[in-house]
DNA sequence: TTGCTTGTTGGTCGCACACTCAATAGCATC
DNA sequence: GATGCTATTGAGTGTGCGACCAACAAGCAA
């Protein structure tokens, strides 16, 4: 009898069942990109019949939508909390563009790109992507807020400083599938570095200079 | 007898079929999207049996990096073209950025977009999008280096240069697909003018001051 | 007009997808 | 240990996709 295959039931609560289907369609949109977020992926990647994700998703585009939400969820714990404490706000913009800019920040990158372009064809993803964009952006703005309060940052509009960081990243973004051109130039890398330094008022090389203690 | 339904045979020579094929496919990616070009689809938009495109086009991929590489070319003819003559480099950039930040030209954004992230999957579209991505940038740089030969323009490197203008640009496009937010700033969609007079050494306002004669 | 090249058809195959629903069985409760 | 609720299965439906290929016929050349 074979025994790697699992067919006995294993019955859990709505609600953890439910978080393991999104968190597993999480996975999947992070590695592969959300087209690949179909019923029979998911559940085999839980060892359940499709059926049963349909169950909790009747339809499969509401899924994608709540994997790319908790996905990106996570992301902006990570590189903008909204609870900062033990750093200065400039500390705090130097790790956040570090790591935005940064390598492993690439499947981030692909999973936004997807997200932005799948929004044309699905609603529900689209309402998903506008709510981030603006929790993204409120928190952008709050940092740049708290940095311009005690002095360290300078800026007459706090939300189109914000703005103009974020399109750099998302312009900088844009490029993650392409094959990028090696003779580029360094200054394209520190672009969002040296853009936030512009736009807040900061001496040129201010925020390449800070120690990020990751 | 029915006589709407097209059942006479009608016989090209390849090239002109080709480019047929190629033509409305194009078409339906602007309109629609890459994806949506599958063999039924464009067999229908020409009125004839879906194995003829697989006669011309026998991997489907193909057919959408050329669909996609001709509507590509077509918009860099319009918007930066090669052979500039009767304006000065200012105003063709002016004309340049006032076009690629309209709203006519979400569809061609949206088709980057498309593009750049289908690229993910499609190594052939991925090739194409890199060669349209220089023809752009060499496009872009060559138009600054006449503008800085003239002396209407001042950059240390019009590379550079270039790629921060269409950071900018992508930026902004990346949104296209979203719902756009009332309280949008004006100054964000001014942000192409203002960093092309920036990175170019212009007076501010001097671009949105040009007079484009469409 | 006849013949022949080859552009075009029409049919088929296999696969992957979302979605539906009656039947089944895990497990908390008593 | 029996019972009942409901989470889960299994089987099936219909659609759309790319790819393949033998047979057909349009229109040029002889």
């Amino acid at each position: 009898m074979p025994s790697s295959i699992q067919n006995k039931r294993i019955r859990k609560s709505p609600a953890s069942r439910r978080a393991e289907i999104v968190a597993a369609a999480s996975v999947v949109a992070l590695a592969e990109g959300l087209e690949r977020i179909t019923l029979r992926r998911i559940a085999d990647e839980l060892s359940v019949r499709p059926g049963l994700i349909s169950h909790y998703f009747p339809a499969v585009e509401d899924l994608v939508a709540e994997a790319y939400g908790s996905a990106a969820d996570a992301e902006i714990e990570e590189l903008l909390p909204a609870g900062r404490a033990g750093a200065t706000p400039t500390e705090h913009l130097a790790r956040f563009l570090r790591r935005a800019a940064g390598e492993a920040y690439d499947d981030v990158s692909r999973l936004w790109l997807n997200a932005r372009h799948l929004s044309r064809y699905r609603p529900a993803l689209r309402e998903r992507v506008a709510e981030q964009e603006n929790a993204w952006r409120d928190r952008l703005v709050a940092l740049i807020r708290d940095g311009v309060a005690i002095g360290e940052f300078r800026t007459e509009d706090p939300l189109v400083s914000a703005i103009q960081i974020m399109v750099v990243l998302d312009g900088l973004g844009m490029l993650v599938n392409g094959i990028s051109p090696a003779e580029d130039p360094p200054e394209i890398k520190r672009l969002p570095l040296t853009t936030a330094e512009r736009v807040l008022g900061l001496p040129v090389g201010a925020l390449s200079a800070v120690e990020v203690t990751d």
